[in-house]
DNA sequence: TCTTGTGAACCGATTCACAGCT
DNA sequence: AGCTGTGAATCGGTTCACAAGA
């Protein structure tokens, strides 16, 4: 990596590990409940446990972000929250466009989080002329057709991708030429982006995938003398050979 | 933790890394699509490429599987969805429920990922009597209060909760106690559950907020002189007593 | 010759444990 | 006395680079 290192002194190093950034929006909703229970203080130990995190981690996670706390007493809420919606840039608002308004498209326009800190749908965005001027969450639906014009004219940087696999690239590509440079993307699609922008994934069969892989193997653990058998190299190649798995005729899965 | 740790002698140990497993249905999705296309064998390079990740990593995790390559040629395509699929755990089919019929739990209901590849929606639940017996995607929404049964005769082991906020912790409750052990959760809250019980969380403000933490940086590089001014401990404890931040009031953040 | 499979080095993140401050 | 802030140890995951094998 050849960021070019700002050189500060003795002060803080810009560059907070992802993984805490991950965490900081957990920390900000588990804040943000405090204050509104007009709770001056909190520690590290009780915010730690609403946020679900261990208390170590969090007072590292704090520590990257400077020496907000006081030793002995604990966090201010207030001045956290504000702290951590600066740093994550909440403190500016970012007009959003959701592009593909199915079923899903439709529930993120009238998610209510999305609307508070610090976002604004800018525009709803999609490729049936039908839908075109139909009112969804308050908005009307736009055309594809206007997707660079609204990008520029609301400076739109962070965009929503909510249509099929098959278009989501297209839309994609489009996206960036317009602009943004921070994608957020449903389609269960791998998007290939250029240098500089930012994408991030949300795949419900992806996640359900990785539970029925754990669900699995609570299940073999109950009642499976071997929980899988192990196979040497040579059944191996058979089975692949003859398009036989262990148990049976390789079965036809679905595509995504 | 004191997993009982199977002893297993010589073979290939048990315990694939959960990295690993979270890449497999990406993988798997990237395999679909050569078989649909006919392609019989694939390298780890090219095979790479459509998955979005690096060719090394792809071959580690495939090794943490077993051996399915043949070295000098690639991995045979069909072979490797079988594989995979059963590693997964989705030769055998799950019955999932929703809770929560509102936006996005009808989008999800109508999702098609959904019902293919090994998971097929056995309910959806309301809370709202008015919703009762109103087809959703096909199904009749049923009452909360059948909840229970609805687990415990469809041998329903995975939950998806898209309700609001504030009532998902007594969701996630009644589907563990009615022996469900994973849950899908999509209401922004974290819940707590019992040793045993895997729970994932899909939560879109989070991922607007740290995309807007990136994009926030990347425009800070371009026009500010000092990204972020380094405040000292005085300073800091200074602005924490009086309610203020550096450049003014503190801003009354939005709630979840 | 080509591509897999994997030790070894590396890197980022988590956890531990305690010094430092209130 | 109590709780934060942080070096040091540890862990899990990624990348490197090459030996093994088709």
């Amino acid at each position: 990596m050849a960021t070019g290192r700002t050189h500060r002194p003795a002060t803080r190093s810009r560059g907070i590990p992802e993984a805490t950034v991950a965490r900081l929006p957990l920390y900000l909703r588990a804040l943000t409940a405090l204050s509104e229970r007009s709770v001056p203080t909190v520690s590290s130990e009780e915010l730690a446990t609403a946020a679900g995190v261990n208390s170590a981690k969090l007072r590292k996670d704090f520590s990257y972000l400077g020496s907000y706390g006081t030793r002995g007493v604990g966090y201010d809420v207030e001045y956290l929250v504000y702290q951590i919606s600066r740093e994550l840039g909440l403190t500016q608002d970012w007009p959003v466009v959701i592009v593909g308004i199915g079923n899903l498209g439709a529930a993120l326009a009238n998610y209510g989080g999305f609307a508070s800190r610090g976002f604004r749908v800018a525009a709803l965005i999609d490729a049936d002329p039908a839908m075109a001027g139909k009112p969804v969450a308050g908005l009307p639906v736009r055309h594809t057709d206007e997707l660079e014009a609204i990008i520029s004219d609301n400076g739109v940087s962070i965009g929503v991708i909510a249509t099929p696999a098959g278009a989501a690239q297209q839309v994609c590509d489009r996206l960036v030429a317009a602009g943004v440079t921070s994608i957020l993307n449903f389609a269960p699609t791998v998007l290939s982006v250029p240098e500089g922008v930012d994408v991030r994934k949300v795949d419900l069969s992806i996640e359900l995938q990785i539970l029925a892989f754990h669900e699995q193997r609570k299940a073999g653990e109950e009642n499976t003398p071997s929980p899988v058998p192990p196979r040497s190299g040579a059944a191996v190649r058979a089975a692949a050979e003859n398009r036989k798995g262990p148990d049976g005729d390789v079965p036809a899965v679905m595509p995504a």
